[in-house]
Order: structure tokens, then sequence, then C-alpha cells
DNA sequence: TATGAATGAGTTTTCATTCAT
DNA sequence: AATGAATGAAAACTCATTCAT
């Protein structure tokens, strides 16, 4: 947790930490990020940061439980709970897919949570945010068995590959679609123009077809 | 490519060499991973090291696209054409699956090749490495269209998600199964007694049942 | 260029980093000195080194184009415009003589600005810095022809020549005066009792007789 | 000294070395020069280098005392005694250029030698050299003197003004002439396109008019 | 509280030389 | 005699963190 200092800060300095943090950690793995650089372009001052945080660990773990989530569930909003489940995944879908697109610096720093790590430090934080997204996903799927939208056997198994489709799958093919590497793509601001709101729903549309019927049906 | 000089060392000196390797590469990213760990845990002076191999770069290369991929074929072998296309993806998931229970670190840096980075030494040879994988089970859904098994309104966006689900998906859902989190993994020589075949066959038969008729199937 | 902690520092600490790096490069290739030692000899650790300075050519390259020739201006003062351009050119022989034999180490660093180098980073400077040298002398000894002193046939040939008789050559008679070999030179703070003003006051006039007489004259 | 495996080397191979070595530390310093280097593009196993020279230093040493120089009287030939003692001077010079033009790499190693050096042992190497150098442009000084050429108050002081004259000066007047600098020079096999033996004489004709009578003759 | 500076442990890589076959 | 391989010492440089003001 950020110590006290840090929401004293005023906005405009906060912020500019913040970003360049979220776009250091974005690019590159927690033990390869560098404080040195998220201070530098940040211009604040190495021996501050100490102000305001423990330490890297404690900036990261902020950002990834915090900071992120939070600018993520208040893009993403609320799906609405008395649609349909298939309508609801769809808008589940589609809504991610905006998020990778409209912010995808904070897109992938989520989907990095998801990734295993060697680094000690890092594991624990990791695992759990990742335990976190599959028992979000889990209790709307659950939501769906008793809706009588499908049933399923294994619902452990079950969550699990539909959190790959919609997590991994789906930004796998929005790059696709953006004819872009991840390099680019987080060095971009937006890239609402390259993959506008229609494409997405047919994409959405295309993945719940998938997660529903799969190839076969 | 490692300098002919690697390949005439002594069975147990080179053998010490790969497996510190393979298991520093699986444990760390390419950035994160540390020369002199390997030098110094499989006792090789770092100065040798040299002899071996141009630079760390040329080391994780011949890891990555030839050491990793022929152990990968000999231990997976062949699934057999003339059978059932279903039939055939079950066995390809199912060995898979065995692979990543049988070598864990193996699999581990089979996967990581598939993850994005910064680095830009390693950019393109991550993407050539992913983009063939893609390549090679298109064509194997290519057959499966062919055969009938299927119809696939847009086999790409199809095959992405596929490729989802049978590596990072199952990968997910092997961790689970075995209840360990990867660096454990990472530690054993073989899950087997964890994770047998039979287990493997059910869990196998469940994912094809899933990218075959999906939830509401 | 250093950065700006490096202008900050204590004079004691600056002063003790500063003399152990002309040593340094006074006595070796650019490519041959070393930061260590450099780091060692001042009690400096490397890692505070690349505070004040962005690598080992940012501090080559400061010597080199300011601090050398900084102190060298210093000390040899203005040769002064109204006077005979003969006398003109044997006062800047003593000037030059007199700062060899004071400041051993910067003429050395001075003169090894000079000389041809394969490291590609190093050649463009040392280039620059050898033609300005180049360009200083030609433009006296156009006044030396404006004012009708002599004649040249080819001026470009005359700079040229004569820049190596008052660089090198002069260096060598001095050598050889002292009686000492270079690296004894370079141990010593100051060579003035060994080579005095009336000496030097000498040797000047033999130089400039040589330069203007040539040996038939 | 070689051993005497050196000698009894086949020609083709031991040849290769010697180009490949005089190549090198034409190039770069004594310290820089690398014995790897040499080894690999003369394709001598670094191994068997050693049954060849005592090591790096017993190379550099006979190349610098035995192998250049005798190249250099090769190709130099007898100035010839008999005529006068200015034309004596201007062949010598010419010869010089031609030299430089013709052998560039035997020229720069020749020059080098004149260097003083930081290497403890390189340095009595070339102090001897140079020493060598003056004293053999001295005893042609001398015999001007002695046919009434020109008188000299000082005839040390004269030797090392004429030697800088017509070592670095004029090597500095033909790199300038061939507007080239020294690593493209050391590139090429012979220069001799750029720089024709009427142009030489013209050059060496210069010289000898500024040696003898200066810029105010 | 702010911050510029200090620092030691770590990184990859090169090299001359020795050794064993 | 030939040589491929081994190796330790050294190089330049980076980084998270601490400290003094």
């Amino acid at each position: 947790m950020p110590k006290p200092t840090f929401f004293r800060l005023p906005d405009e300095r906060r912020d500019r930490l913040v970003e360049e943090a979220i776009l250091e950690f974005a690019e590159r793995t927690y033990a390869e990020a560098s404080l040195s650089q998220i201070a530098q372009r940040s211009r604040i001052p190495k021996g501050s940061f100490y102000q305001y945080f423990e330490d890297k660990l404690d900036l990261y773990r902020w950002l990834l439980t915090d900071e992120v989530p939070r600018r993520k569930r208040a893009f993403v909003g609320d799906v609405g709970r008395d649609r349909d489940f298939w309508t609801r995944l769809e808008d589940t879908i589609e809504r991610g897919m905006a998020f990778l697109v409209e912010h995808p610096r904070l897109a992938r720093l989520s989907a990095a949570a998801a990734d295993p790590t060697a680094i000690i430090e890092v594991r624990g934080l990791h695992k759990a945010i990742c335990e976190a997204g599959i028992e979000e996903l889990r209790s709307l799927l659950e939501q769906g068995v008793a809706s009588g939208a499908f049933e399923a056997p294994d619902l452990d198994v079950a969550t699990r590959l539909v959190a790959t489709i919609i997590g991994p799958g789906l930004t796998d093919v929005v790059l696709r679609e953006l004819g872009a590497e991840l390099h680019e793509v987080l060095a971009s601001d937006s890239l609402r123009k390259r993959l506008g709101p229609k494409r997405r729903r047919v994409l959405a549309h295309q993945a719940v077809l998938f997660i529903r019927h799969g190839l076969g049906g």
C-alpha cells in the first residue's frame, strides 16, 4: 500500500508517476521493469519515490490490486444482471475488448497479473489476482447454469477454459485484427479507430457462439 | 546456433549445462534469466560458456527453436492421420498434457515462447515460434473442415481460440488438477504420479467436448 | 558532457576523480584505460561514477574537448597579437614547452588527441580536435604571410609540417633534454627544475630558426 | 624471437599468420590488439600459436624489430651514398612516402613503434626502435654537415626536428593528399593509384625545400 | 517532507594463456 | 608438433535501495 504521503500529493504529480509506472510495468516484467526509468520519465526523484511507496513491490502490488482494477471497473461498468446469460457474456466480452482497445496498457497490466512468475515476491500476488478473476467468472457461469442456459459436468474445468478464451484468446484475436504487435499497441493511447464498436460486437458474438456451441455446434 | 565445441562436449557436462539452462529460462524471463546463475549451478566457468554459445541469446534461441521442439516431438510422437478428426484432436490434447506432466520445464519453456516481450532481440523469435504453432493448428483444423467434422465461418478466429484452449487453457486446468503452483511444478522432474493417463484422458475428452459443442451444446 | 551532479561534487572529491582520470588517459589509450582503475585510485565507487558521467566515452570526451583545453588556455595565456610574427611563433613554442614541463599529463592527453585510433567512437573526436589545432596554426601562419614574414607556395603542406615540429617534434626534444621516458614524466607533477625558462627560451629560439631558415639557411 | 617451429612452418601458413598479425597490430595498440582475432582470421588455432611464439609480446617484438624492418629495407633499397646530400634526403623522403603508399600497414606499424606507451613490457622495445631510427637519421645528417651542405649548432635538436618532419609530418601530408582516414588506408593493399611517383616527387621536393630553407628562406 | 547523491552487488562479455590429447 | 578446449581475471555498466541535508 502506498504511504499516506502519496495520496497527499498534488494530482498532477501523482498522475505522472502512476501513468509512467503503468507504462513501464505494462511493457516489462516485474523484474525487468526499472524504477529508475519510471522516476526519470515521470520526473519524480528516486528519493521521493520512497516517500510514497515502500519499495518497487509496493507500487506494483498497488497497481495490480487497486489502481488497475478500479480503472477497469470504472470503464467496464455494470453489465446488467437482468438480461439473458448469453447476452451478458457477450457484453462482458465486448467490454473486455473495448477496454483493451481504449486502455491498452491497463489491459496489458491486467493480463500480466495472470502470468505465473518465478519472482518469489510477486508469485502470491499474481496467484491471488488470477484466482479472483476465475472466481468472478465462475460465479457468472453459475448464474448461467442456474438460469438453465447450459449444463456443465465440471464447472471448474469449464470456467478455466472460458477464462482463457475471453482472456488471452480474445487478446490474441484482437491483436491479429489490429495487425499490430503488442509493443506498438502499448505505445498508443487508444486504438478505437482501428477496432470500432461494430466490429467488436461482431467478434464478441462470434466468441459467444464458439463458447456456446463450439466448432461442431 | 551453438558452436561445434558444444556438441563435442562430454555428455555429462553438456547435459548439466542444458538442464540448468532449461530450468533457468523456464523459471525466468529471457531478460531475468542470468547466465551467471546457469554457469554457477552447472559448475561451468562463465568463460567456458562462451566456447559453446555466442552469447545468452544464442543459447536461448537454440533452446527455443531446436532443443525443446526436438524433445517435444520425440515425446509427443505422431498423433496419427487416419483417424477421425475429433479423436486426433483429443490425442493431441492428451499428448500435450502428458508432456506438461512428464517434462514440466520443457513445457513451460515452450509456453513462454508464446509470450510477447519487450526485449527487442527476443521479440522476433517469440513471434515466429508463436505463428508457427498457430499455423500448425490451423492446418489441423483445415483438415477438420475438409473432413466435414465441422464448419467455421472464420477459421482465423477459431484457430486462435482453440489454440488458447489447448495451450494456456489446459495448462491452467492441469495446474489446478495438480493443486500446485508453477514453481513447484518446475522443481519436479515428473508429475506422472499426480496426474496419470486415465485422468488425462478424461480431461482431454472434456476439452474436446467443449471445443466441439461448447457449453450450450 | 558530465551530468550536473558532477559539478556539484565537493571539490576534493571531484578533483580526485579528474586527476586520476587525466592520469589514466594520459598513460593509456582510450581503449586501454580502465574505469575500474580510475574508480579505485580515486576511491570513488564505480557505481558513483555513473552519477557523474554517462559512460567512459563521456568522461574522455569532456577531458579532451573541455577540461584539458580550458586548463591549457589558462596556462598558456595570450601570446599577443601586436608583435612580430616570428616572435609570436617563438612565444607560442615556448609556452607549449612550458605547458609540457609544468603539466606533463595534460600535455600528453592533449597530444594523444592527435593520434589516430581504431576505436570507432573516438575516431571522430580525435579527428575533430586534430583538425581544430591545424586550423588554429594555419590562421597564425596566414597572418605571417600577410605580414610579409614569409611566402609559402603551399600553405597546407607548410602548416602540417610546422604543426609536427611544434607538436611531436618539440615534445621529443624536451623529453631528450629531460633525459626521461614518458612514463616517468607523467608521474611528475612538474618538471620545472629540470627544464627552466632560460633553456626553454633557447630551445624555442632554435626551433624558430629552424622553421624560418631550415638547416641550410 | 619466434620458436624454431615457426620457421619450419609451411610458407602459406606462416604468411597467413604474419599478414594477419601485421594487420591487427597496425590497426590497434599492442594492448588493444587481440590474439584471438589474429588466430581466427589467419585460421591458426590459438593453441598452435604458442608453439610458434612465446606469447603476444614475442610476436609483437619480432614484427617490430625483425620482420617489418626487413621488409622496409627490402622495399626502400639503398638510397645511394655518392650523391649530393639534399638529393639523398629527398630520395629518402620519397622512398618513405612510397613505402607508406605501397605498404600502408607496414608503415603504420613502423610508425607505431615510435609512440611512447604505458604498457610496461613494450616500453623498452619502442624506445629502442625509436632511438635506432634517430641514430640512423643523425648519421645521415652528420654526413650532410661533413659535406658542407649545412651547419647546425645543435645536431641533436636538428635531428629530432627533421625526424618528425619526415615521420609523422609527411604521413600527415600524405593522408591529407589521399583525403583518407588512417583506417581506410590500412584496409587497402596499395594506394599507388591515388598518390603516384610524380606527385610524391613534388611533395618530397617541397619537404626538402622546407627542411633546407624553412619558411623564410 | 523532499530530494540529490551514494553505493555494492549484480549483469554480460572478452582475453591471454594453459592444459590434455 | 598440433590443437581444441578450459578458465579466471578483468572489463563496462545498471539497479534498487539508503542516506544526509
